[in-house]
DNA sequence: CCGGTGATGACAGTTGCTGTCATCACTACT
DNA sequence: AGTAGTGATGACAGCAACTGTCATCACCGG
């Protein structure tokens, strides 16, 4: 072969790795390409700008929501659909994964372009769950309303699960957390 | 005067007129500071970044949301505190001003860039909101999901009330969007 | 009249990102 | 075997976003 292939992981492992250590903006595109053996040219061919590399896959992230969506049954109301798509997205993050996610999200948290694109991707999460619910008969504002409430109680239950000395998995968290969002509505 | 006053007015006016009519990315930083006057320099001077141009002066905004805020009475539920701030933020967005926000947003709403940061002061706001209920007394993670589930109602009420043909006042909207998220937690 | 201040211009430089063409292994078809 | 694709890459030029730095010049207070 002329070269290696995987040239997309590889990629993805160095950014994170420079990214960890000397920060995101002191990473340049050539620095990853080259740390892997590659050039600048060949990065973007396989992430569409610089912050991509760390988001690239997110879509079965997003199958995985949608997967529990369309398992829930016939007649649950949307806030039960949305927890049937809660117990399916947490299934994708299991303990093992815990450090690894734990290091992304410390390099997201430094920067600010990156929470943008991370808030950018939750935004689309939500509409794609507004969408099935939509296709499921649920009328609006309701299906906005539940696929964004889904989204923040998954972003809430995952920040919680990152955290240091958390033990709970991801989706007891996430169950709580929707248990709360329930009681919010009447005190 | 060697320059005439108001340059930072002058720039967002250009900035989404040519936004408007040439679309984001074919416009040039250059090219709004030259159409006042002015060099892609002092754009930069005024501005962190070429999308910030449209999104200068939210903060006004946002002391609305938490003037609303600390105007609740004090026994409120976290929910009722929200709603007193969904009042105070919706204030801002008097009718007269409906034109202009709908071509501000027909823009943002053509560029996934405009949206990474719309969504990031979005989240912005929830957090300050969020801080806001802590300080009343809420706790975790309830002050957080009361705090974005009043920026996705204040979000899906902008939308409404930006669409074509709608004669409602945005505070209208956002109150029975409200009682749209109270209904969704008890089928 | 004079020194400080503040908004600006001029200019060079870095970096993210794109367009375009060449290269070279591998594959399939003849 | 030969030959014509195909696909991932390199090489290189170029644009636009953004930054650092220094000079300029009206204005303001003493």
């Amino acid at each position: 072969m002329r070269w290696e292939p995987g040239a997309r992981e590889r990629l993805q492992a160095a950014a994170l790795e420079l990214f960890a250590t000397r920060g995101f903006e002191q990473t340049t595109t050539a620095e990853i390409a080259q740390s892997v053996g590659l050039t600048e040219r060949t990065f973007f061919r396989h992430f569409s700008d610089k912050r991509e590399v760390l988001f690239y896959g997110q879509d079965q992230f997003l199958q995985a929501f949608l997967g529990g969506l369309h398992a829930a049954p016939p007649n649950a109301s949307p806030l039960e659909v949305v927890a049937c798509a809660l117990d399916s997205a947490a299934a994708f993050f299991p303990d093992e994964r815990r450090p690894y996610s734990r290091m992304r999200q410390s390099v997201i948290d430094k920067n600010p372009a990156l929470q943008e694109r991370e808030q950018h991707k939750f935004a689309g999460l939500a509409v794609a769950v507004a969408e099935a619910l939509r296709v499921r008969g649920v009328g609006e504002p309701t299906a906005t309303l539940a696929a964004e409430s889904g989204a923040t109680v998954f972003g809430i239950a995952f920040a919680q699960w990152i955290r240091e000395g958390e033990e709970r998995s991801l989706a007891d968290i996430a169950s709580q957390v929707l248990h709360e969002l329930r009681n919010l509505a009447r005190p």
